[in-house]
DNA sequence: TATGAATGAGGTTTCATTCAT
DNA sequence: AATGAATGAAACCTCATTCAT
């Protein structure tokens, strides 16, 4: 009967964010962003509707959102490159990886949504620009280069090799992202073909 | 005084169907089953939204005829791969130079949104069932099988082999298909390294 | 090669005009003036749309049209009653022999249709209350007389008495136009019970 | 603060569906299936199409909803003549007093726009087959046969003699039910005579 | 915080009507 | 006289969003 005190509200906030959250971003995923609908989102964190427009004002407001919340991720991702131990392919293989895992390919699919679909808020395409591939390249140039000087990697320009490879993997990881069993995902050492001397 | 004699009815049937099939396969491809609009559909070929119910029953019916066309035109590709003159090598270069160039996006597009949208009608679903994976791998095997005897190709499963391909080359036209400058087409020599030996 | 001359053209007009006619009444008459299509008129007639809409300027003249003919055959049978040989009671089930025979029924039906629909054209509602139940009650009115004074029908207002029969009439004339068996219509000899005296 | 609780939301949906079928009734029996629009339903209901469309999927299940509901009061009201007091004939009197009652009337001609119209859910059908004629009339036999060894009925095939009676009936009520002042419904004893001896 | 009833804008589809030939 | 391609208004239906409780 009491009331909740500030921190079991806060609490609570926080878990049902969460919820709507992972919801989200496994209907987005999966749908697209005008397929997915508000009551699908809702019914999928166990909430109602009302609910979820306490929590986010609008669709586009929680697209965006999630929007964020996947760059910071695939950035943090990337970056984290450089705390691997081993050379530079190890590194890259190490990379690859982890991009193909499975587990982080909703919040890479929701970002090739957010890229491709229509009636995407302007704030995420905003938001889109700033993350392009040329910040991620920005962010590998030195791991590339590094390769290259040690003969692991093939000559040639490297912001363009780290665009093809890149370009690649994200082919891969839409393919996967849909629950498609036809595709089959290559492995890692085919992949790594691409960029190692013969 | 007289009306259009069945010539010309003929003629001016043809014309506008293949009118709506242009404009419907771009919206289709660009946009999705879902968001793409009848309305849009019909202003991109310049006609009322009334003329395209002439002459296609519904939305599922037009969909449902595009993607029989543009499965008929992808396995045609594919088949016509043995009239190409050279080696085994030399003839997986030029399909795949044909596959990746953007004409025949918009076709795998629709396939790619066939697979994995929602709201696809049953029809589509059993026609897919008929064009998996697996039946592009049967008609391409003889030629990998050759490949790989002359030691133009890697060695290994060939079904395998030819799996993997087909899914980067997959990803790679779904990815170029949305008209996103950011990702770069990889050159066709770099895939191939993916399935020739060192 | 020749045209027609006035008399052919005029001919052809009358065929026209009576072929869209009858197939225009077994169409309102089953399916009622909003379900019934100009395109299945114009099938059930055997021409084309725009020939139909050459012959009347719209689907509404076509209604009034059909409905100012079922009047006024309508009326010509009930004071053709008065032609038929016999006493009052034995003109009486010959009228009513008539008007349940089938022949009548779309007829009749389509001034039902017209009585009870909506969107039916202010010129029907118009020429309705010319044709109203008065008038042919009025037309009635010394044959009931006349059956009453030499004691073959039962006493009472013979306005009323009329009113009731052609209510009771009316009503299985609506029930037996529609194709249902589940119905069945009465034999003329019992309905005359309603009216003669025990 | 806090929401509905369970039974304030039961009685809150109660009094739509009732608010819906009320006006749906109306509007069917008036329109018939294809000329009722879901807007007038809603507007006569006093909701918005859109609440309208959260309490039936489509106008089809409100037809079939409101359709069931009219064969089962109809039957009960017809089951319901033997626990009337009186002979048989004062039965028949009692339920053809009930019959053409204008309360009973709507239900009636629902059931009739689903015998005649076009553009008639499947299920409906269906539904129309379980209560047909045929069934009445057995629900009714004993109670004709009762009455004609009493001397009350007329001599003859009793299941005849029910159709026709009923056939009559329904007749006038399909008249009856639209709004035309024009027809006049007869009174019950002037029925009677159709099923009662000299 | 939490619910689900309620609304209305927008999309799909039908069909009376027009028009070039 | 005759055809059928072409149009657009209006109907059905969905779903993001609001609101009373």
């Amino acid at each position: 009967m009491a009331p909740f005190n500030d921190d079991q509200l806060h609490q609570i906030r926080d878990e049902r964010r969460e919820q709507i959250n992972s919801a989200a971003i496994q209907v987005f995923a999966r749908k697209g962003i005008i397929s997915a609908k508000m009551s699908m989102i809702a019914e999928t964190a166990g909430i109602s509707k009302g609910l979820l427009y306490h929590y986010f004002k609008s669709k586009d407001e929680l697209f965006v959102s999630l929007v964020e919340e996947a760059m910071a991720e695939t950035e943090e991702a990337i970056r984290s490159v450089y705390k691997l131990p081993g050379t530079s392919i190890e590194k890259i293989r190490a990379l690859t990886t982890e991009i193909l895992d499975e587990s982080g390919a909703p919040y890479f699919m929701l970002i090739h949504q957010a890229r491709t679909s229509d009636g995407v808020p302007e704030k995420v395409k905003h938001l889109l620009e700033q993350y392009s591939m040329d910040s991620f390249i920005d962010v590998l140039l030195p791991l590339f280069q590094e390769g290259q000087q040690v003969g692991e990697l093939v000559a040639g320009d490297p912001r363009e090799l780290i665009a093809y490879y890149l370009t690649i993997l994200s082919g891969i990881m839409v393919i996967n992202s849909n629950g498609i069993d036809d595709y089959r995902i290559p492995k890692v050492d085919m992949l790594l073909r691409l960029i190692t001397p013969f």
